[in-house]
DNA sequence: TCGACAACTGACCGTCGGGTCATTAACTAG
DNA sequence: CTAGTTAATGACCCGACGGTCAGTTGTCGA
């Protein structure tokens, strides 16, 4: 909650007061149930301002995905294009890199979750996600994946084609710790290092391919 | 919707025709967006009647959760005790099982989505959830992988203490359905087959476990 | 010091929808 | 046929909340 005296002016600082206030209330209630008056209150402002500057609710999280997920995807495509090392230990990075900015991290566990249970009627914002992140970090993935085939530390196969399906026991994580966790904590870490090992090794002990 | 005579009194059948009429609309308009009144006509009943038979509308889908989603699991436990085949194509039948009848049937995945969605607001239901379906379909994988590496089908990992990882890549699937599908469709198919593929290979070309 | 501009306020409006209950009418036992 | 029972109805109630706007006040230039 933003103190100040009643009324100041501060223009240049409101949209990210608001955008703070609203990462707040969306992570605690969820969008449907996040009220306006209540990103208002956390601002410490008058409803009617953050009218002033948002239009709609929507709006507000359009703002949010923008001003918060493009920068972990950023970061992993920025590691991905100095590394030096093997492709595998640039795979196990990434993913746990993931792993710590989104599935352990509140917010942006927030954020997946109202990308989840919303997108279909936001269609306009899971084609924006889709645009600027999925297709972004998929074909980071081919890039790896086709490396690692061309050093010959990677078979080639299905997996290549769907790349994400590497990464996808991570969603699994979060979906977890939004719905279970009251009922049964999840181990981030030892989910995290069972799925590296997974996709790496496979559960096969003589692999035939 | 259900048609009849206006007023026909058909005790025994309301309560199905109601929980048909809401999985309709729950698939349709997600469950925040579900009104009662609209399930009501869908059913061909008055509002007033579904409050006889469920009280609230949470209520309604704690009874679509019981009657849609437990017999697909109960399905893939009677398959795995009478099973004579390997291990592996056991892990295959019953995750090929879970594509089929989760995530592309339109209803059942939309109430995983609701799942995901609400949980955190029906704590009881994430509750009723996870003791009568995740507990026992992890029960059933760990089962599937002490036989696998008894009989030296599988090796032994991490992967056996968390074996959720090994169908984590179908809720991937399922969420990809509902929030990207317009943007961009998933190829289920290939994806499940990738989805195998991995977790029984593995992506590196020399296993050193 | 004093307009005038624009940031800010919060009472108010309209809508929506979950849930209620007095009324109606279908069925049934006698 | 009738009276009693109870399934079914839908108009109504009421709280919630997104969004508006006329009025208020801080700020700043002249």
């Amino acid at each position: 909650m933003v103190k100040g005296k009643p009324r100041e002016r501060r223009k240049d600082d409101r949209p990210a007061e608001i955008l703070q206030a609203a990462v707040d209330e969306f992570a605690e209630k969820g969008f449907a149930n996040a009220k306006i008056q209540s990103i208002a209150t956390r601002a410490g402002v008058a409803k009617g301002t953050v009218y002033l500057y948002y239009t709609t609710k929507e709006e507000i999280f359009e703002a949010i995905v923008r001003d918060r997920i493009q920068p972990v995807f950023a970061m992993a495509s920025a590691m991905s294009e100095q590394w030096q090392g093997s492709q595998a230990d640039l795979l196990r990075q990434i993913i746990t890199h993931f792993y710590g900015q989104m599935i352990e991290n509140d917010e942006r566990r927030m954020i997946l979750k109202t990308l989840i249970s919303e997108g279909e009627r936001f269609s306009e914002l899971a084609a924006f996600y889709h645009r600027e992140i999925l297709v972004g970090g998929r074909k980071m993935l081919r890039e790896l994946i086709r490396k690692g085939i061309e050093s010959g530390e990677f078979r080639d196969g299905l997996y290549a084609k769907e790349p994400m399906v590497l990464v996808a026991p991570a969603i699994h994580a979060a979906i977890w710790k939004m719905t279970f966790d009251s009922v049964e904590k999840l181990n981030t870490r030892r989910w995290l290092e069972a799925h590296l090992e997974l996709i790496l090794h496979g559960a096969l002990s003589k692999p035939s391919i």
